[in-house]
DNA sequence: GGTTTGACCCTAA
DNA sequence: ATTAGGGCCAAAC
C-alpha cells in the first residue's frame, strides 16, 4: 500500500463499499479503517470530496441519524433526494432529516 | 512553523 | 432523560 495514499484513500474505498440502499455513519466508517476516534476525519475526507465523485458521500450520516450537511455548497435536499431515490425513507422534522438508521443501516 | 477549526463520537454530570 | 465537555486526526489560517 503506497504511503501517500493513507486514511483517505481508505475512507473513499470504505464508503464505496456501501451497498445501495443502505447508508452508514462516520464512527462506523471510522472504525472500519482501524481509527475509531477518528470520525471527524472521515467528514473532513468526504468535505474535501470532488463534486463528481464516485463515493457515495450521501449515504454517509451522523450516528443520530441526522444529515449534517446544514450549509454548504450542496443542499441537503439533494442529499435527500438521493437517498430516497435509492428507497430510504427519510423523515422531516424541525427542518432537519432524520433517518431510520434501524433498518438502513450497513452492516458489514 | 504553530494554532484553530471541523459534514463527529463518547463519557460524565 | 438531556446537556456539557473532552478527544481524535487532518486541513486551513
Amino acid at each position: 500500500m503506497p504511503t501517500e495514499n493513507t486514511l483517505y484513500q481508505t475512507i473513499f474505498d470504505t464508503v464505496r463499499k456501501v451497498p445501495y440502499g443502505n447508508v452508514a455513519s462516520y464512527g462506523q466508517i471510522a472504525r472500519l479503517i482501524g481509527s475509531p476516534r477518528s470520525a471527524r476525519v472521515v467528514g473532513w475526507a468526504l468535505r474535501t470530496l470532488p463534486d463528481g465523485t464516485d463515493v457515495p458521500w450521501q449515504r454517509v450520516i451522523n450516528s443520530s441519524g441526522m444529515i449534517s450537511i446544514e450549509n454548504m455548497d450542496v443542499p441537503k435536499e439533494q442529499q435527500v433526494a438521493q437517498l430516497r431515490a435509492e428507497g430510504i425513507v427519510i423523515e422531516e422534522r424541525e427542518r432537519n432529516f432524520f433517518v431510520d438508521m434501524e433498518k438502513y443501516q450497513w452492516q458489514p
